[in-house]
DNA sequence: CTCAGCTACCTTGTATTACAAAGTAGCTAA
DNA sequence: TTAGCTACTTTGTAATACAAGGTAGCTGAG
């Protein structure tokens, strides 16, 4: 498993939540959005479980809908329970990010000191 | 688990990393550092194996020292494999850490739009 | 009507790590 | 000698990213 791997689990599950806070979206569409906001690579291997995962603890909910092309699509929508966990992940990511980016920064290559 | 626990995963080597590359500490003296650097409450039995996994991967070396009170102290210093180490990891967190921030950002309560 | 190609979704096992909590051991002071 | 503290170690549990294979439906061409 690599670094990014690593530093991705838990916070997957805010990215997918904001993504459909701001608009629905379905399952295969979403790694695009996700590229969009510079999460590069994202696949579905990864997306499919987390989305069905959120859905299973009542964060989100889906609901099929006919598709232009191909088979129906699942479009994804935030419940009041996901607004709330999303609220609560924003919190904890806010409290690591901000020590985590000024450990990263100062550390650097100065041995010396 | 919570989402503090899942959060800090993968990203605790480089904060440790960081630590130690500014000055050489022992590890009962790390979760304090940690502290002052705003990452609360991690505890011995989160570090010890973080340090020892560092350890075995040849990212730091532990030399134990005399104490001025109570047991020999374990100092640790980074190794060349653990600089570059921490390099790679402060990349991969700045990929990271920006996307994921303004998706947070922006994601928000804002279900209209 | 059948089939290829594409879209869309799903599942499973593997690999990895945070951490609680129990444990060992040494030093100092009484 | 013993209590209290410092310092280090270990282990099992819980949780998740994701590769990769799979199923299924729709459209368009033949």
């Amino acid at each position: 498993m690599s670094i990014r791997s690593q530093l991705l689990k838990g916070i997957l599950d805010g990215c997918v939540l904001s993504v459909i806070a701001v608009k629905s979206v379905y399952g295969y569409e979403l790694s695009a959005k996700l590229q969009e906001a510079g999460l590069m690579d994202v696949s579905e291997g990864t997306i499919y479980p987390v989305l069905l995962r959120l859905q299973k603890n009542g964060l989100i909910r889906g609901e099929m809908q006919p598709s232009p092309a191909g088979p129906n699509r699942k479009y994804y929508y935030l419940t009041d329970a996901g607004i709330e966990a999303l609220a609560l992940i924003k919190e904890e990511w806010d409290q690591i990010a901000g020590p985590v980016s000024n450990l990263l920064k100062k550390g650097g290559f100065n041995h010396g000191s």
